[in-house]
DNA sequence: GTGAAAGCGCTAACAC
DNA sequence: GTGTTAGCGCTTTCAC
């Protein structure tokens, strides 16, 4: 019962269907008005009737443009990722794009033929939200396509258009906070020391050193009992890389029975749902994961419209404070 | 200094570069042997040098066939749709097939133009994962391709594969968990009144029965304060009908300082990542996402091996056990 | 081993 | 108003 899978019907089937020719009914089709108003209906009933769908790959072929865009992420369950995509999502769908998603895994090799998938595919621009993505391969693309980049990238090359938060303010206005409310042993702990780890790491240095405050760095490895090293460190105050990483500094320390945020104060960065659904509720630094996302459709856009010049944005990130940093009590 | 993007090589440009014709291009760069080891040099390095790329739309157009799966989703957002994306993802990789993916946002109408859009482009198999995308839409896709549902949505049309957990048999487990641990007053949150959500209602509902004891049922509305009204009701135990949805009776418990198991006990459904991040571990009901995901899609490669009789798959849960349930004490 | 020619499903110019 | 024609970039017979 399972209907007639074997041939779709194209706009010749409803040509010879509705007695008119296959331009009559491409027209029809579209709502063009050089159709009379009795032709059009046969042709769209025939259509109907035959259940045609137009192929929106043979169109495009004609075209020269697919309408749709591609976004590549590293890691779809990230929350963070999933955040931005929806940003460039919601915008796209504004401009009249459509969107196809990809999710590279982790993995750089298949975020490359990600990249070379939606090309192949003729997207009429690339989002990647990576820094995974080689830089090579982000060069090729540019010479065929927009392209942009969200995050930091160990390297940009020419012609690849950026959009990222001011890591290094995120982490001094988490700092700050902490230095404010009057912590004097901060440690930071990340599990990367890619870019956007590094600039973090710089503005939490700097502004502890202009506190007078010794850093106190941890890289961590992904073992368990690597965060106990910190939490037995002598800190009354973690800063965290990001929220993923922050509730399990939490969750280690609910463990360990430390009082968050009695003995610890903790803040993440991203300020992804997992911050606002955590207990204590996590402080955090909001990115603005939506408006990244929109801004980076905002710079395809311009580049469709012949903007040449590369352009970098940076989106100023903000402190979320809830209730998973505290005054310290001694 | 943006390379020139006016016009992307084809075959033709290649062929001319090399000095052959473009069939012989095309054979070259599909690693045919019909062509000598001297010609097929000079075209690669042709290719190269030009910077072509296949057109993979033109290939598909003609050879009916784009090798791509189109994954449809109701919410990115949620942890146990990207874990199921994430599963026909890997296993469509195994099998040949690139994927794209499509995020709905919870919209039935763009749920429907996504999946006109996927075949639009011709992708070879649809998996939606989402009860919310209208019948009709399903069995017109189903017309022309494989199609399956993850999930339970409200018709299933004939045509159409699924793939489900067995909901019934997750909220058994999940009651007689609770019940094992000696509670009495279980009550069972939802705020969705969909197939799964009812499902699980009745698993909930016959197995309290089946132990004499009494079925308390709370639909929240999104409100807040819908929630207390369960934590007042004198339950021991709540049965949640998603992760999310637990974990935001957990934060509203631990605002009102109710000790979480000592004196309630909570259970999710769903076990997404957010169950083992919580604070206490949250016990939940493992559906095994990335297996239902696997499960779509060897059912769309068995369908385009010429199935033609529906199958409808089950996959038995897990209950797995954390630190948010505990016995009753008193 | 190589090339010419037809055609995938559609659109767009151009005639009738 | 309506139909004809020539491609879009590629693959695929089928001759040479």
């Amino acid at each position: 019962m399972t209907a007639n899978r074997n041939r779709r019907p194209t706009i010749v089937d409803v040509a010879a269907h509705a007695g008119v020719s296959k331009s009559l009914v491409s027209l029809a089709l579209r709502g063009d008005d050089g159709v009379g108003p009795s032709t059009r209906d046969r042709i769209l009933r025939s259509a109907a009737e035959l259940g045609y769908r137009l192929n929106a790959q043979a169109r495009a072929l004609v075209q020269g443009r697919t309408g749709q865009i591609g976004v590549i992420v590293t890691d779809l369950r990230n929350p963070y990722h999933a955040e931005v995509a929806l940003g460039v999502e919601e915008s796209a769908e504004d401009e009249g794009f459509g969107t196809f998603l990809a999710n590279g895994r982790r993995d750089p090799k298949r975020l490359a033929a990600q990249v070379e998938a939606m090309i192949g595919h003729n997207v009429e621009g690339l989002v990647v939200v990576s820094s995974r993505v080689d830089s090579e391969v982000l060069a090729a693309a540019a010479r065929r396509l927009p392209i942009v980049v969200v995050g930091r990238p160990e390297v940009l090359p020419e012609g690849v258009d950026s959009v990222a938060n001011d890591d290094l303010d995120g982490a001094r206005q988490a700092a700050e906070h902490l230095i404010t409310l009057g912590h004097k042993e901060i440690a930071f702990a990340t599990t990367s020391n890619r870019p956007a780890a590094r600039a973090r790491l710089e503005g939490y240095e700097t502004t502890l050193q202009a506190a007078a405050l010794k850093p106190s760095i941890h890289r961590l490895r992904p073992e368990p009992g690597a965060i106990d090293e910190i939490l037995s460190s002598g800190a009354t105050a973690i800063m965290a890389n990001n929220d993923v990483l922050a509730i399990e500094c939490l969750g280690r320390a609910h463990e360990l029975g430390l009082d968050v945020p009695g003995r610890l104060s903790l803040i993440g960065y991203d300020d992804t749902e997992l911050a606002a659904r955590s207990w204590p509720r996590l402080t955090s630094i909001d990115q603005h994961c939506p408006d990244l996302g929109r801004t980076a459709l905002t710079l395809l856009k311009t580049r469709l419209e012949g903007r040449t010049a590369d352009r970098h944005e940076v989106i100023s990130p903000t402190l979320v404070k809830r209730a998973s940093t505290a005054a310290v009590t001694d």
